[in-house]
Formats: structure tokens, sequence, C-alpha cells
DNA sequence: GTTGCTGCAAATCCTTTGCAAGGTT
DNA sequence: AACCTTGCAAAGGATTTGCAGCAAC
């Protein structure tokens, strides 16, 4: 659960400074925000919590993180946008909880397995997919959150 | 193929009568528009071919469609919401290819027995999910449309 | 004649862009 | 210094809403 590394410096930042990204006073205060908020959050969010941050600039950073594979954006079944910490390394797929908003990774060789069967039962050849799984995740089943 | 049924009324315009909504001239257009259409359109396509409907006329008139399940909406990678005629019964998922629009459903039964599956994986209880399949579909593989 | 529907224009939501000023390496 | 970034304000795309007039039942 600890998105710094052991250095202090932001798991973000270093992301996208690995992409030759500039680390500055502005992408600093997004990562920030973004490694304290508990469960999913906007962009609107992140804007509210940094009055000092333009709107442009924290879209523009969340576009770094996700380009970084730092970040990963989801819709929840109406089509609103939430932001997550990506931690996982290759592809996976994200079960979002539609009454908390928290967002979990899940690596299900299953489902590639049946993309790869899908294959088969489609017209044409598969160049991608889109997954994502809605929950009531168990801290809210239990009754933690309304 | 025949969007039409044998009383020459337009089924998506039935499916919203059976709900109890009236059948205007408006509505009748969208319905021909929508039929009319070779593969998945958008919405400002239907306002373009459609001058004397409002652009919220044709967006309720979508959204009474979808909601009698006679039309489905799809995004394309990049997010462009797109719709499409849902000729089929039952829960389906979709392919659309990402050359030229085609939408096509298609029940995988395996999709179903994986999210069956994966209820033990992921944390919580599933509620719902979303999945579509980018393909390049048959004709556009064969230089049909380039 | 009710009640539902329509078109228009304005508004909203999410996001991007142009641009001149300022920050980072 | 050279180039990247920023904030602002305006633009954009998709969709919705308020509302008075009109149409379907």
């Amino acid at each position: 659960m600890d998105s710094q590394n052991g250095n202090g410096r932001s798991d973000l930042l270093l992301a996208i400074e690995d992409q030759g990204h500039r680390s500055t006073h502005a992408r600093r205060l997004v990562a920030e925000a973004i490694e304290a908020s508990a469960e999913s959050f906007t962009a609107e969010e992140i804007c509210e919590q940094l009055p000092s941050v333009g709107r442009a600039t924290v879209y523009r950073t969340l576009k770094l993180f996700l380009s970084a594979d730092a970040l990963c954006k989801v819709a929840l079944p109406d089509g609103a946008p939430r932001y997550a910490v990506d931690t996982g390394g290759r592809h996976h797929h994200h079960s979002i909880c539609t009454n908390c908003g928290a967002v979990n990774e899940f690596r299900a060789s299953t489902v590639e397995r049946v993309l790869r069967a899908l294959d088969r039962e489609v017209d044409g050849e598969i160049t991608g997919h889109r997954m994502e799984i809605f929950v009531r995740c168990d801290k809210c089943l239990s009754g933690a959150v309304q």
C-alpha cells in the first residue's frame, strides 16, 4: 500500500521521468494528491485539492501517468471516468466497486484464454478489447461504507 | 438483415411503443435513419441526416431505443461513442471493427462462464461488467474498405 | 383536452488547445 | 540558453435541460 519508494520519491513521478519527462512542482503535487487518495479519484477531485495547479496541467499530468502505465482510467457503469494507481506490470483488468470506487486489478489468465477462443467465434481479427467488472467490494458488503 | 417487420413499421419504433411511448414523426425519422445506416453510427450523423429533427430529440430518441434494448451503445478504443442496432435478445457482447465501425453481437457462453469463475478471484460481489472486443472485420481484412 | 413530445438555445460535463510567461536541465 | 511546462481562458465534443408551443392519443 506504500505508494512511495524507499527514496521518498513518488513512483508516479519516477515513471514519467523514465520516459524523459521533467520532474516539476506541479507534477509532484499531482502525484502526491493521487498517492494520498484512498480509492479511485476523478480529475476534478485533484483539481479541487490543488487550486494552485491549473486544470489543464492536471489533465496533462494524468495523461502522462497513463501513458507511463502508472495509472489506469476506468469508467463506472454510467460512463463516469475515474482514475486509480496501476501497480501491476503486465496486461490486466480492473474491478471497480460501484459503491466506494475502489479499483482492484486482476490478472485473469482465464480471460486471456477466452479471448483466444473467441478469435474463432468473432468475425475478423481481434485487435484489442476492453473489460471492466463492477462489484460491491468486501468492505462495502460488510457495511464499512454505506 | 431486414430492419423492418412485415408491417412496414420499424422494429425500433415498435420497441418503444411497447414501452408506452408515442409513435411520433421525429421518432419515425430517427428510426428510419438508423435502419438505413450500414454499420454503426454516431448521434451526430443522425443529426446531420435529419436537419429537421432537433439534436435534443435525436438524443432523447436514441436513449429511448437504448432503454428498450433495441439499440446498443459502444465506444471505440479512444472512447468515441457509437450506436448500432441490437437484434439479439439475451445478454450478449459486441465486437467493433475499428476500421469500418461494423458492430457484431456475440453471445459468448464462455465469457459468462469466466465471469462466474471470476467471482472467486475478485474481491467482493460482481454486480455487472462491460466488455467490448475490437476487431478488424473480415470485410476490411479482405480490402473491401481501406 | 390531456399529457407527452418537440425544437431551440443555453447549460453542463469532461477534456483539449492556443499562447505567452515562467521553470528545469 | 534551449526547450519543456504552466496557467489561463477559450474552444470542443457529447449530451442534457428548461421551456413554451405543438402533436398524439
